[in-house]
RNA sequence: GCGGGCGUAGCUCAGUUGGUUAGAGCGCCAGAUUGUGGAUCUGGAGGUCGCCGGUUCAAUCCCGGUCGCUCGCCCCA
């Protein structure tokens, strides 16, 4: 007797979560407004080219695939490959999306486009706790912006984001792309493994040092790169940016350390005490498109980060041949819903969620009546039959939500009152 | 893609060293009592013990497979 459920790592909203999520998202867009941010929107299927092309660096492989229709799809055809039979696929993240949407849509857009986007994305990987193979992602991006103001902005912005949901004590972690290529350079690695490199570095703050130097030993790097790697990495906790580029010396321009030296101390500025930026040279980002800045918000308590993105300057140029400077920073929306629905939170009611009970026999059109009435004072009345057990009936009420009641009885304008608090 | 744990009532879980009719709490339904806030009492419905196969006189229990859920790894938000 089992049940219908939900696809694999799918899975339903109920109504507690759902007001959560609408509020959530409502104070996300409206603090994204407020800096000058539009909202647009892509489909969810794209051209299965534009979703497996290299720039989705893993999350490429991870791509739900959707099979071609119609005559199209000829399943008796001799040597068929998956390539074959496919031509469209669920999008994995929102950035390759709007980089094609910003291409298609060039001639239309404001030279320096500031977008904000908010949507579901798929990718079928195995669901584990806090990961689904769908999952809501918000993100702010600015499209024709140099270095350097850019970032600044969406620091702040999202920063502001979290705060109006009520998120604080924060730490914004800023690195760049290019000081981590200047470690692995100086370490002498080859170009072709800085990958490698970065992918295990991320892992520094959960696997320590040790952790770090047995993986690379695994990953066959040489004794030597490692040991000049751990030195350089050696006591950076907190470091500055400025005292970092001088381990690196000559691997790396003078104008990177600048720049996020720049960034750190205008956004810390205006940060004041509500969060903090900090400088982190073992912050990687997995996408393989970023070129600059990247940077990371975790919450303290929480093992996963909430907010995370970049700076992917190839990437518009790849796509049309006209380049295009980019960067954006995307909310992890389900994780901050997560941390709320943690805390239990319950989001302010607009109006007074009120059970309009109706005794048995009373004309529909005086129901209507006075919900209307009730409707026109500011509350929000809804109608329910009078049941007999008036106890049970409330109970059930109050656990969805309604914070009031009246009963309509007698021809006069309906009491309102309040729901007790739960016993316990 | 790789590894661990778990599938018994609507929910949370007991249980059987393999043996007639598989249990509790909560919830649900009906009635009584109360008579416009949760109480109390009585009665009731509801399970091919995830699915398929094997071992056995006998399987919810042991074995194999499968599906689902879950927690890690890889990777990621």
């Amino acid at each position: 007797m089992s049940k219908p459920q939900p696809a694999r790592g799918m899975r339903d909203i109920l109504p507690t979560e759902a007001a959560i999520r609408d509020w959530v998202q409502a104070k996300i867009l409206a603090t994204y407004r407020r800096f000058g941010y539009t909202r647009i929107e892509t489909p969810a299927l794209e051209n299965i080219q534009l979703l497996t092309g290299d720039d989705g660096g893993e999350n490429a492989k991870l791509v739900f695939k959707v099979l071609k229709r119609g005559e199209k799809l000829d399943l008796a055809k001799p040597g068929m490959s998956e390539d074959d039979l496919v031509d469209l696929g669920l999008r994995f993240d929102l950035t390759v999306p709007l980089v094609r949407f910003f291409t298609t849509n060039r001639a239309q857009l404001p030279r320096v486009l500031k977008a904000i986007q908010i949507g579901p994305v798929w990718r079928a990987e195995r669901p584990q706790k806090g990961r689904y193979r769908q999952f809501t992602q918000c993100d702010i991006d600015i499209i024709g912006l140099e270095e350097g103001l850019a970032e600044a902005e969406l620091l702040v912005a999202s920063a502001e984001a979290l705060i109006a949901v009520g998120f604080e004590g924060f730490t914004i972690r800023l690195n760049d792309r290019r000081i981590l290529t200047a470690i692995a350079a100086a370490s002498g690695v080859e170009e072709a493994r800085h990958g490698s490199v970065f992918i295990t570095l991320d892992k520094l703050d959960k696997i320590g040092v040790d952790g770090v130097r047995k993986e690379l030993a695994q990953q066959g790097f040489a004794e030597a790169q490692i040991d000049r790697l751990s030195t350089m990495l050696a006591g950076v906790d907190g470091i500055s940016v400025e005292a970092f580029a001088k381990r690196l010396g000559a691997s790396l321009d003078a104008k990177v350390p600048a720049l996020i030296g720049e960034v750190l101390d205008a956004v810390g500025a205006d940060a004041g005490n509500r969060y903090r930026v900090a400088f982190d040279p073992t912050l990687v980002r997995g996408m393989g498109y970023y070129t600059g800045p990247v940077f990371e918000i975790a919450q303290p308590g929480y093992d996963f980060s909430i907010a995370g993105g970049g700076r992917y300057d190839r990437m518009v140029g790849k796509l049309s041949g006209e380049e295009a400077p980019a960067c954006g920073f995307s909310i992890g929306f389900e994780r901050v819903v997560a941390v709320l629905m943690d805390k239990t939170f319950v989001p302010p009611a607009e109006a007074k969620l009120t059970a309009l009970l109706v005794p048995e026999g009373t004309a529909l059109a005086r129901a209507l009546t006075a919900a209307r009435m009730l409707r026109s004072e500011g509350l929000a009345p809804s109608l329910f039959p009078l049941e007999k057990k008036l106890g049970r009936q409330l109970e059930g009420l109050q656990a969805s939500g309604f914070t009031h009641y009246a009963t309509l009885d007698g021809d006069g304008p309906p009491a309102i009152r309040a729901m007790k608090a739960p016993a316990r």
